[in-house]
This record gives C-alpha cells, structure tokens and sequence, in this order.
DNA sequence: GAAGTCATGTAAACGGTTACATGATTTT
DNA sequence: AAAATCATGTAACCGTTTACATGACTTC
C-alpha cells in the first residue's frame, strides 16, 4: 500500500485511463496520445514507471501475455483497492488547474520582439488543435454509438469519457478560433508597420 | 550565464512578467496570481528562487530599495541579455499545452464513483472560472483605456497581454460553461437513478 | 535495406511543491 | 489582540523530462 496521502497525481489518470479494460504498458501510451490527452499528458517512460509503482502497490495486477512474432506484453487492470483509491481521490477537493503555456508567454511578450517567428507557431498551434478537434469528435461518435447527443448523455451507461472528451472539444475549439485571431491582428499590425516604414 | 539550453520554463514566463516595469518577487506573486495567471502557474517560492538565478545570470538587475515602515525590497527589471534571451525563446518552437486536471480525471471515471463530490467540485470550479473570468475582463478594459477592442487591437501600441488575456477570457468561459453543463447533466442521471430505486 | 511498430525499461538531470522560518507594520 | 499584508528566503521531497539502451518483427 502507498503510505502518501495526497500528491503523486499521474497515478489517478492511469488508473482512470485503465477503468475500460486491460491494457498494456505500450496500449496506454497509445490511449494517452489519444482518448486521456485532453485532460493529461504523460511520456511513455512515466507510464512504464508508474504501472510497476501502482502493482507494487496492490492498485493494479498484471498478467504475462506469451505472443508469438512479437515481445510478450503485460496487460494491467484496476484491483478493488485500484477502485476504492479512485473513489478516495474522487471525494477530495480538486486542484484548481494550472496551466503553463509556452505559446502565451511569447504572445504576453510579443509587443518588444520579433512578432514574424510567434505567428508561425500560432498557426502550428491551430493545426494541431484541429487535428486533435477532429480526433475528439470521432472520439465521440464512437463513444455515443446511434444516439444522439441528448439521449446518450440521459440514457447512456459510460458517460465519464463522453463528458470529459467534450471538454476536450471545447479547449481545442477554443485554442483554434484564438491562435487564428491572434495570429491574423499580429500579421495585420506587421503589414502596417512595414507600411509605416517604405 | 546559463549553460542549458532550452527547458528551465518559469525563466521566460518571470521575463514576460517584468517586461512592464521593476517589481519585486512579492509585487511578482501578486501578477503572477492575476495578469499572468491566465498562461503560467507558480509558486511564490518558485518566483523568490527564479529571481535570484535570473539576477546570477545577468537576465535581470535587481536594485534595493529601502523603505520606511516596511521591509526593504528589491526591485528587479529585464536586461538587454534577458530581451535577447526572450527573444531566442521565441523564435524556437512552441512545445505543445500540457495538460493535467485532476477534475477531469474524476469526471471520466464517475461512472464507477459517487458522483455528488464530483457535481461539487464542478460547481467550485465553475465558480472560480467565473472569478477569473471578470478579473480578466476588468484587465481588458484597463489595457485598452478609452479605445474598443477592435481599434485598439489595430492602434494600440502594447497589445501583447491584451492578446494573451484574451485567451484567459476563452479558457476560463469554457470551464464554467462545460463544468455547469456536466454537473447538470450528472445530477439529472442521480435523479433518475434515485427515482428508478424507490 | 530502411523505416516504423511493438515492447519495456534504467539513470541522470531538471523542475516544482510543500513545509519551515522570520519579522515588522498595517488593518480590523 | 488578532489577522492580514509586506518581504524574503532555505531545505527536503516529489514528480517530470530527457537521454540512453535493447531487440524482434512488419511494412514500404
């Protein structure tokens, strides 16, 4: 059993990550790139790391899988304690989210450099926020089957990945519309100023 | 001078912040938990010790000042090696938004939990978006003084925090909206549940 | 033949968080 | 008299990231 009480906070996410089956260390990689990213990031090496802490800890077991042609795999599922550490984690208070965004702190800054280089990242951002956008949405079909929105969310049995999967959606959404908009008043600005110059 | 070459985050985010002016780590914790709040989280610890490594680095020049009544402070401002720093952090590539919210990993696993803590947690968070969110607006009308946005998004001479601040605005108004949304959403289906047992 | 995927780790360095420590002044 | 604000740090611990390491099989 783990003796501390409150921090170490990957540890919910695999757990969370896990609740739909069993996994391998390599699957959960995957699942963390996809359904899990839009609220956690981990690398691989932290998820290899931390699925020997959570079985060493009884939160997790794991099984052997003998494959032929390819290395032998270990899938992981959540034990009971896996389940009542959630619910625990569940019931305390959240941390409010803190966010530390690179990109922000270039615009934040942007008044006194070079604007030409932070627009080019704007516009990778929106890429990327689309392509996640779109990741999400299908994420979603798959998820609600051929109900509709209303109805699955009413009827539904597993609604946790929907709900989250929206806030995704929201995010990427939102992070799309505004690094276009920023990066279309900081080239109108550039344009002007080249302007201003000739 | 530093020796590393790219991590070391808190460094830009500090550099950012004290583009405007001399503050002191203390005056720091205050933008750093408003203005700055909207794209990087820290520590006051955290700002006490960046600043010593940025004033060891020649990226900032802290200077005393002596007061009566109250402690002494130092005042830090950027120097010319710190722009030519924030200026080569800029034009590097952006790494992507991480993201860990611990609410949303609760949300994804509620099927298996007790949902009321979580619909409570949800109502705190969309009730310190909501904060954040006026805080936010109330620091827009300021850097925009007497101007509309539009004009002053094309006139205005700083515009950066401006733009950053926007996208504070974006985030925080998703949380809340998202976060009333789920919770009403999980309530119902309790309802329902409560309702289909008696 | 090269690139990509499946599969799992170790070790070192770095960054962030929490707890502890101090002390004067101002406001309630 | 107590609480909040101004003001700055140290030390220990925990969590994250990066670099390194290995190897078979599959697809292009």
């Amino acid at each position: 059993m783990f003796m501390s009480i409150e921090p170490m906070a990957l540890r919910h996410a695999v757990l969370a990550a896990l609740l739909d089956g069993e996994y391998s260390g390599y699957q959960l990689t995957k699942i963390f790139d996809i359904g899990v990213s839009n609220f956690w990031y981990a690398a691989p090496q932290q998820l290899y790391a931390e699925l020997t802490k959570l079985e060493a800890g009884g939160l997790v077991t794991g099984r052997e899988v003998v494959q032929r042609g390819r290395p032998n795999k270990r899938l992981f599922k959540v034990t009971d304690a896996g389940l009542r550490e959630l619910a625990a984690f569940a019931a305390t208070p959240a941390k409010p989210l803190l966010i530390r965004d690179d990109l922000a702190v270039k615009v934040h800054a942007v008044d006194l450099l070079d604007p030409a280089p932070v627009i080019e990242q704007l516009h990778d951002r929106a890429r990327e926020a689309a392509a996640k956008l779109e990741v999400f949405e299908q994420l979603l079909l798959r998820l609600r089957g051929d109900l509709d929105e209303e109805t699955f969310l009413r009827q539904g049995e597993h609604v946790g990945p929907y709900l989250s999967c929206l806030a995704g959606c929201r995010l990427e959404r939102e992070t799309r519309a505004w690094c276009l908009e920023t990066a279309r008043t900081l080239g109108e600005r550039m344009a002007r100023a080249g302007r201003d110059i000739s």
